[in-house]
DNA sequence: GAATAGCACATTTTT
DNA sequence: TGTGCTATTC
C-alpha cells in the first residue's frame, strides 16, 4: 500500500506518534496522505477504528475521505466528519449542562437575523443603522475566539454596532436557550466550556481518541484550535495537514496563526512537506510560485512536477466586462467544437465575488453553453424546504419558537403582526415559550373567534405531529404535517410554475428523508449537512462559481476574470485589513490557479460596469507579478480575429469599423436565427454569434438590440 | 390583516 | 439592476 507513495508522503503516513504537521500544497496529495495514514493505523494494529478522530470543514471533504478511507480498509467505526457535526454530537451527549435538551435544533443565519432583529426592535435601536446581519457576524467572530459574553470588554468593542453587540449579546444566548436552540459558533464553543468545566468529561473523550487528524488546518479558527489541541490533550497524537498558502477563510475567523505557530505550540512536532505537485502543468505552477512568493507571512514551499509541458498561462486584456465574458464564453465555445474537445465539466470561471457571475450567465445562455453555479441558492435556503423543516422542528419542539414564528401564519391563517406581539408579550410576562402562551390564551380566551380557533387548531395539531414519527416513517410523516397543516394544499391552490417547482422540492427532500432512520438525524443534516443541491448530477456543465467555492477542486481548464485592482485584490479586503488583507487576496489567487491542471487564461478589463455606470480600472497588481516564463499576454479581440479568419468565410484582410449602435458584446435578435451576440461591425453589415445558427454577416436593418 | 406600490440600496468571500 | 423593505391603501 504504501508503495504508491512518494517519500515525503510515505514519511507523513508512517510518522504516526507525536504532534505532525505535514503542509501540503495544492496537488500534492493531501487527501492520499491523510486516508493512507489512517489505513496505516488501523492496519497495523496502532489503533482501533474507533479510537481515530478525523476532522474537515466541509462535508465534502468529509465525505470524499470517508470514501477513500473505506476503499483502502473496514473504516465502520472512526469518527469523521466536520468540526461543526462532531462538535454538535458531543453536545448532543452533555446537551444538559448547556440547559439544552438533547434534541436541540441548530438553527441558519436567517434565524439568527430574525432573532437579532427581534431583540433590537424591542431595545428601540435602529435596524437599519445597526443591521442584524453586522451584528451577527460580530458574534460569530467573538465566538469563534472563544469570547462568551461575559468575556467581552470595552476592547472588543470597536464600532458603535460593537457596542450594541455586546449589550444584546447576554439577551441572544438566552433566548436561544430558552427555545432549545444553537448556533453554528455555539457547537464548538460550548464543547470547550464543557471540556474546561467538567475534565472527566474530556478525560473520556481524550482517552478515547488515540490518533486525532485535522485537514485543512490552515483554516481553523482560535476555539476550533482549542477544541482540537484538547481533545489531542493526552495521547497528543495530532497531525494536522493544510497549506498556509491556502488560507482563505480570516473573515469567518480562521486562524492563519494557527499553521505557522505549529511547532511552537506542539513540543517536539515534525513538519513534513508536500511539495510534488500531481496536477498542474509547468507554466501553471511557476505563474503561482512567483506570485505567493510575494507574501511574506507564510512557511514558504516551492512547488514542482515532473515533465515541462504545458501551454503558456495566457493574460488576456480586454475592452470591457462583457467583452471579457464573451472572450471567455467563445473560447469555450471553440473547444467544445474542436477535435478533442474539453468536457464543459472540467471548464471553470471562477470569480471574485457573486456579482461577476452575470454576464458569464449572459454570455453562457446566448451561446446555449450549459452551466452550473456552484454554491448559489443552497436546497435547505429555499423557502419550502425551511417552511418545511420549521414546521418539523416546532412539532416536535413546542418551544421552538423561531420555527413556530415562521410558520404560524404559512399557509394564511389570519394571524397577524398584532397577534404575534400579544403572544408574545404575554409569554414574556409569564415567561413561557410563545407556544405555551397561545395555549394559555386559548384557555383563557384571549383571541377573536376567528384566531381562537385558528390556533387552536394549529396548537392541537402539533401536539399531535409531535408523535406523528412514532409510527410512520419519515417521509409519510412529513407528508402527512404538511398536508394536514394546509401548507401542500397552498402550493397545489397557487398552481403556478413556481409553485409546482416548490412542491417537488419538497417531494424531493422527503425522498432524501428516507435516508435516515430518525427524524432528528435528519434535522440535523438539514442544518449541518445538506450543502449544494441534493441532486449530484454530474452533468456536462461549466462551472461558474466564486474562487472561494472552488478550493479543493480542480479542472483541466480554469478561467480567472476580473483581475483588477479593486476587484482581485478586493478593495474591501484592502480598506478594512490592509497588508494582511492583501496577503489574503494573493492566497486566493493562488487557490484559484492552483485549480487549474492544463491551461489557464487570467482576463482583465478595462471598463467594468459596476452598480450602474461604468468605471474605468487598473490592472490587477498581481498580473505584474505573475508575468515571467510561462506567460503569454494577448488582447481578446485581435485574438478573436486571428481565431475567426479560420473558421467563417469573411475575408480576413477586410477591415471592420465598430459603429456605435453595433458594440461588439450586445445581443441582439434577429428575426430568423434567433439572439446572438454582436461580434463586430462595419456600419452596414454586422458579424453575430447567434446562439442556435452560430456566427453569421447579416445586414444591420435586420437586427434589433435586445439590451 | 393583506396587497400593492414605491423607494432605497447594494456587491466579498460561508461552515 | 433587481430586490427587499416600508408605508400606504383597501
Amino acid at each position: 500500500m504504501l508503495d504508491e507513495l512518494n517519500p515525503q508522503q510515505k514519511e507523513a503516513v508512517e510518522t504516526t506518534s507525536g504532534p505532525l504537521l505535514v503542509l501540503a500544497g495544492a496537488g500534492t496529495g493531501k487527501t492520499k496522505v491523510l486516508t493512507y495514514r489512517i489505513a496505516h493505523i488501523i492496519s497495523s494494529n496502532l489503533a482501533r477504528p474507533d479510537q481515530i478522530l478525523a476532522v474537515t470543514f466541509t462535508n465534502k471533504a468529509a465525505n470524499e475521505m470517508q470514501e477513500r478511507v473505506s476503499k483502502l480498509i473496514n473504516s465502520s467505526g472512526i469518527t469523521l466528519g466536520t468540526f461543526h457535526a462532531i462538535a454538535a454530537k458531543i453536545l448532543r451527549q452533555h446537551a444538559e449542562l448547556h440547559n439544552l435538551t438533547a434534541s436541540f435544533s441548530i438553527i441558519d443565519s436567517d434565524d439568527q437575523y430574525k432573532i437579532i432583529k427581534e431583540i433590537l426592535l424591542g431595545m428601540n435601536i435602529d435596524v437599519k443603522a445597526h443591521p442584524p446581519k453586522v451584528i451577527s457576524s460580530i458574534l460569530a467572530r467573538w465566538k469563534d475566539l472563544g469570547l462568551t459574553p461575559e468575556k467581552i470588554s470595552y476592547g472588543d468593542v470597536k464600532s458603535p454596532t460593537h457596542g450594541i453587540a455586546k449589550s444584546l449579546y447576554p439577551d441572544y444566548q438566552a433566548k436561544l436557550i430558552a427555545s432549545n436552540l444553537v448556533d453554528f459558533g455555539d457547537l464548538t464553543l460550548y464543547n470547550i466550556q464543557i471540556f474546561i468545566k467538567y475534565p472527566d468529561i474530556l478525560e473520556h473523550y481524550q482517552n478515547k481518541y488515540q490518533h486525532v487528524l485535522v485537514d485543512e488546518y490552515q483554516d481553523t479558527n482560535p476555539v476550533q484550535y482549542l477544541w482540537t489541541r484538547m481533545l489531542a490533550g493526552k495521547h497528543n497524537n495530532i497531525c494536522c495537514v493544510g497549506d498556509d498558502d491556502q488560507s482563505i477563510y480570516s473573515w469567518r475567523g480562521a486562524e492563519i496563526g494557527n499553521i505557522l505557530r505549529f511547532e511552537k505550540d506542539f513540543a517536539n512536532s515534525k513538519v513534513i512537506k508536500l511539495e510534488q505537485n500531481y496536477r498542474s502543468t509547468t507554466p501553471i505552477l511557476n505563474v503561482a510560485g512567483r506570485l505567493i512568493k510575494y507574501n511574506k507571512y507564510r512557511h514558504g514551499k516551492d512547488l514542482w512536477t515532473k515533465g515541462n509541458e504545458g501551454s503558456a498561462v495566457k493574460v488576456v486584456y480586454c475592452w470591457n466586462d462583457r467583452e471579457e465574458a464573451r472572450f471567455v464564453t467563445t473560447e469555450i465555445n471553440s473547444r467544445s467544437h474542436s477535435i478533442s474537445p474539453t468536457p464543459l465539466k472540467n471548464i471553470a470561471i471562477l470569480v471574485r465575488a457573486g456579482f461577476q457571475t452575470r454576464p458569464f450567465e449572459e454570455a453562457l445562455i446566448s451561446l446555449s453553453i450549459p452551466y452550473k453555479i456552484i454554491g448559489g441558492m443552497k436546497f435547505y435556503e429555499r423557502m419550502e424546504i425551511r417552511d418545511a423543516i420549521a414546521y418539523i422542528r416546532v412539532s416536535l419542539n413546542h418551544n421552538d419558537s423561531v420555527a413556530l414564528e415562521r410558520i404560524i401564519n404559512t399557509p394564511k391563517r389570519a394571524i397577524g403582526e398584532a397577534t404575534i406581539a400579544t403572544i408574545k408579550s404575554y409569554a414574556v410576562e409569564n415567561n413561557i415559550s410563545m407556544f405555551d402562551s397561545i395555549k394559555k390564551m386559548i384557555e383563557r380566551s384571549l383571541f377573536k373567534p376567528k384566531i381562537h380557533s385558528a390556533l387552536s387548531i394549529l396548537t392541537t395539531k402539533m401536539e399531535e405531529w409531535k408523535h406523528t414519527y412514532d409510527t410512520t416513517n419519515l417521509y409519510d410523516g412529513t407528508k402527512n404535517i404538511l398536508e394536514e397543516s394546509g401548507y401542500i394544499g397552498m402550493l397545489k391552490d397557487e398552481n403556478s410554475e413556481e409553485s409546482r417547482a416548490r412542491l417537488e422540492n419538497l417531494r424531493e427532500m422527503m425522498r432524501a428523508m428516507n435516508d435516515f432512520d430518525r427524524i432528528e438525524d435528519f434535522l440535523e443534516h438539514a442544518s449541518l449537512v445538506m450543502d449544494g443541491d441534493l441532486s449530484e448530477k454530474t452533468e456536462n456543465a461549466v462551472n461558474l462559481m466564486t474562487v472561494h467555492a472552488a478550493k479543493g477542486l480542480e479542472f483541466d481548464l480554469v478561467f480567472l476574470p476580473g483581475f483588477e485592482e479593486g476587484i482581485f485584490p478586493h478593495q474591501k479586503s484592502l480598506s478594512t485589513e490592509g497588508a494582511k488583507g492583501l496577503e489574503e487576496e494573493r492566497r486566493l489567487a493562488y487557490v484559484g490557479i492552483t485549480r487549474a491542471k492544463k491551461e489557464l487564461y487570467i482576463t482583465y478589463a478595462e471598463s467594468r460596469r459596476m452598480y450602474n455606470e461604468y468605471i474605468n480600472t487598473t490592472p490587477s497588481r498581481f498580473i505584474d507579478e505573475i508575468l515571467g516564463d510561462g506567460v503569454q499576454k494577448i488582447s481578446s479581440q485581435k485574438n478573436y480575429n486571428q481565431r475567426a479568419a479560420s473558421y467563417t468565410k469573411i475575408e480576413p484582410k477586410k477591415e471592420f469599423k465598430l459603429k456605435e449602435n453595433f458594440f461588439p458584446g450586445f445581443t441582439v435578435a434577429h428575426e430568423i436565427f434567433g439572439k446572438g451576440i454582436v461580434i463586430r461591425s462595419d456600419g452596414k453589415n454586422i458579424e453575430v454569434a447567434f446562439s442556435q445558427h452560430g456566427i453569421k454577416l447579416v445586414k444591420e436593418e435586420y437586427l434589433i438590440i435586445c439590451d
